[in-house]
DNA sequence: TACGGTTGCGCAATCGGTTGCTCGCCACGG
DNA sequence: CCGTGGCGAGCAACCGATTGCGCAACCGTA
């Protein structure tokens, strides 16, 4: 019948732990605080008292006064995909640690959520932002969020200056460029001539990987022009289609946007009867825990996703705390050779 | 220099707007909520104001007052895995439609994190908080969480009441069982009489997918007792390991805990020579994307994760909204078979 | 006994919206 | 001409914690 106290279940305040502790309000905070003016045995009565009641603090009543919320946003396109989760998975731990809860919006790549979460944030007075491949350009990004609390984590460097530059402040990226040229001199050195790009089309604006791929060729010594593919045209095509556009002229290798993409193509070519790596070699990009157990498994540029959320987060933190941006971090990537590009030697001038 | 504003980059108040539009603070607060009582004239002049000084109103203040935060609380194990990340991103999509915004902190399946993160959701005053598949016993979450604010999601039903009985409220639950039995049937159908489950071990706890599997082989008239796997004892164990000791006596399908134990068992009988579906049948358990792109494409058991997700939020917002929490609910699941159980009749009674 | 210096604690303002109650004003009917 | 009713808007309290400032008690010392 009754609950288990003798109040009606209302929600424990402050004032009822100082009464319990027979101090007032401001004393009770402080205790709480640790605040050296107060006497040890009157913090530790107050702490005692609180524990008891199972005191919690109302963030808000804290928040509105002390201008602060220890709260982070977090804006992403898609918590779906595998990079994205990794990455948010670290920044959300990282912040944990921190004592900072985060706040996560998916903005889907689009404007309007994007925007609207930008607003959301802050309204919740988070203390910083950390937004991961927007579509909202970084210079709308800094007018809407205090750009000294924010973070731009940019996998790939689209709409974002090249890294090549200098580091930006707030800004994380990672080295896709020599990543890029890694596995295209992998290919190169696997004896591959004649070598595709498999861009995701999702827009066209990344063309940089494209650019780097064909440069890479160029300085091996390869002067055919880079046989381009797109894995969506209009918006939406199948694996399907693109597999067969690429088996009937196939290149000696393709050097895919991602790993999912390279995955599918892989399962679509398997359709086909083209055979990976004896007929075509293949390159994806990411890193995904997928890529090392598929069949055969793929090689791939791998990108420390989950260190990009920590830093992220870390660098986020700090500048909330110094009040200042840690410098751009340009995060190194790897190449991990595996079966999808093995064997490719054995072949050579065929067809 | 000069900032775009006269104003020293002050954050816009409430009391500003309400100066420009000439009304008084709470003539400002109720005309931009709509309130009928203020005139339609007044209300456009300060919405006006609000918009030119673009007004973003402080939500600790205004949850301070109203005691609603319009924020949820989602704890989830891991935002790495597929399955996970589905439902977190579900739950955030369709929580933001309903303009409610998402805390979401991993728990690791750690009791001391997780209980961390139910007292962050009670300081901030989270509206509702969702759970996923928690280490924490239901009991001790509803003594933490306000029972009528609270919806747990539980894909496999471990340590909650077996879902055969009736549903219990605020729990979204799969129908595991029958997708079980739907697997285990489809192998005898297939021919197979030797049936094994493969356990991920991270608790011994899980053992009713196990006895469902044996229920179902018996009920078909296959009497031998179920050989079991466990892909983890005592906290680790590689799948190479595992692929070996299921090698050495192969039974004719495995019935896997989840896709993820079973693509990499997949990976791992393959560098053992032992083929898919040819030496082995693989069933999987989720659905995830990687299952059905993988060689051999994995049968497996569907879950609705991204319907969870969904469910989980629209059931914690009625149950704020109503007061009282919706029944629970049972999501069906599906069985896709796919190459890694297929050709299983080719093959009888060899050794 | 008186006095300066600590030490420990409480008063009351404050953060920024929201809302119950009240009040002024104008129109209309008696 | 005055009473009444309704509409539109403002005053001030309130949500719950934090904190600047001040005060009282107590110490030791002269």
């Amino acid at each position: 019948m009754a609950v288990s106290g003798n109040d009606p279940r209302r929600r424990i305040l402050l004032k009822d732990v100082a009464q319990r502790a027979n101090v007032s309000g401001s004393t009770a905070s402080r205790a709480l605080a640790d605040d050296p003016r107060i006497s040890l045995a009157t913090r530790l009565t107050v702490k005692a008292a609180a524990a008891e009641l199972q005191y919690v603090p109302n963030a808000a009543a804290r928040s509105l006064r002390v201008r602060r919320t220890r709260t982070l946003g977090l804006l992403l396109p898609d918590l779906r995909d595998p990079v994205h989760g990794q990455v948010a998975s670290a920044f959300e731990q990282e912040a944990r640690e921190e004592g900072y809860c985060v706040m996560v919006v998916a903005g889907e790549r689009d404007l309007v959520r994007e925007r609207l979460a930008l607003r959301i944030f802050a309204e919740h007075g988070t203390d910083g932002v950390a937004i991961v491949s927007s579509v909202l350009s970084p210079k709308e990004l800094r007018e809407r969020v205090d750009p000294d609390r924010l973070v731009l984590v940019w996998p790939d460097h689209r709409s974002l200056p090249r890294h090549d530059g200098p580091p930006v402040p707030g800004v994380i990226q990672t080295d896709d460029a020599s990543g890029v040229r890694a596995a295209v001199a992998h290919l190169v050195d696997s004896g591959c001539q004649r070598v595709a790009y498999v861009d995701s089309g999702v827009r066209a604006s990344n063309t940089t990987r494209a650019e780097t791929v064909a440069a890479t060729l160029r300085s091996r010594g390869i002067r055919a022009p880079l046989r381009r593919f797109f894995a969506s045209v209009d918006g939406w095509r199948t694996p399907g289609d693109l597999a067969a556009e690429i088996a009937a002229d196939l290149p000696e290798a393709l050097v895919c946007y991602d790993d999912q993409l390279a995955l599918g193509l892989m399962d679509a070519l398997r359709d086909l009867g083209v055979r990976v790596p004896d007929d075509v070699g293949i390159v994806g990009f990411d890193g995904i825990p997928y890529a090392g157990i598929s069949n055969p498994r793929l090689t791939t540029v791998v990108v420390p996703s989950a260190e990009m959320g920590r830093v992220a987060a870390s660098s986020l933190i700090r500048a909330i705390h110094d009040g200042v941006l840690p410098e751009g971090v340009l995060l190194p990537v790897e190449i991990v050779v595996r079966e999808s590009t093995r064997s490719l030697p054995a072949r050579s001038g065929q067809a």
